[in-house]
DNA sequence: TGCGATTTAATCGCGTGCGATTTATTTTAC
DNA sequence: GTAAAATAAATCGCACGCGATTAAATCGCA
């Protein structure tokens, strides 16, 4: 078997692929009325949940390293959305804190999520199922690396 | 409802954005050995379904526009992976060919998604099925836009 | 036939992701 | 107490994705 050529419709990973980039293209303009890229907007949601993390706190929480954030987040300073300081207690970490204009998207955040929920589609129940699946996958995929 | 503060793990959007990125990071060293990137192989599992293809209809396939994939087949052309040249018929468009380096690709590509099945889970079933939601997904994100 | 509208690639700029390396600080071992 | 190991962030280079624009070829229609 398999011995026939592959196609990118078989493909799982053309489909998250192509999925993500869907939803990359939908926020996109959302997220620029309010100055913000994708994974600046992620970073925001993580501070949300709770402010002053670590550069490697938000690392696990998004699954990236200092060498995607560092930069990120230092256009995120000057962009007033988040603010970054050196811990007192270990100078080799950096303390990341929402910013003035950070604090002030979170209250126009809910309105974000309810326009991308909208063209995902309307059955919310399928959707969390979906994003528990896809979680799980993530999982094992993270795991095998 | 929704008053409360988002968390990145209700997002739909981060599980795909966090699944994403991890299929890139499984992908990535083993298709570096056969010196290629993640979407320069979704390119040529493209041509190994029908050789000859305009930039036009890889961008359907891949849903991705020429600003994109214009650099990508430059690069995979100086890599003999695929050869450009324009169409006699219409020379507004560039029709893109398997180069040798691509042909002789496709008969490790089984080997290469047989790698990713395994990370990816034991059941294949049920991999078949989330692929298919993802990509109702992906079609109903991309209709929205 | 000619000329504006359309189609197709290409170009440019910017913000990621990440492999590889470097720098600074802290911890550990002796 | 100090040197080696470990840890955290930063830096560098490269390949995407994509918004915006441009250039070239073709089409459509008066």
């Amino acid at each position: 078997m398999l011995d026939r050529a592959l196609t990118l419709d078989e493909l799982l990973c053309f489909a998250l692929y192509s999925a993500n980039n869907a939803m990359g293209r939908l926020y996109r303009p959302i997220l620029a009325q309010h100055g913000l890229t994708y994974p600046q907007y992620l970073v925001l949601v993580a501070l949300w949940q709770r402010d002053g993390q670590k550069v490697n706190d938000l690392g696990t929480a998004l699954n990236l390293e200092s060498n995607t954030l560092t930069p990120l987040l230092k256009r995120m300073e000057a962009a007033e959305l988040v603010s970054r300081r050196r811990n007192i207690e270990d100078e080799r970490s950096v303390i990341v804190t929402l910013g003035p204009k950070g604090q002030v998207l979170q209250q126009e955040a809910a309105g974000i999520s309810r326009c991308i929920l909208a063209a995902a589609g309307d059955d919310v129940a399928d959707l969390i199922e979906l994003r528990c699946k896809i979680q799980e996958l993530a999982t094992r995929l993270n795991a095998s690396g």
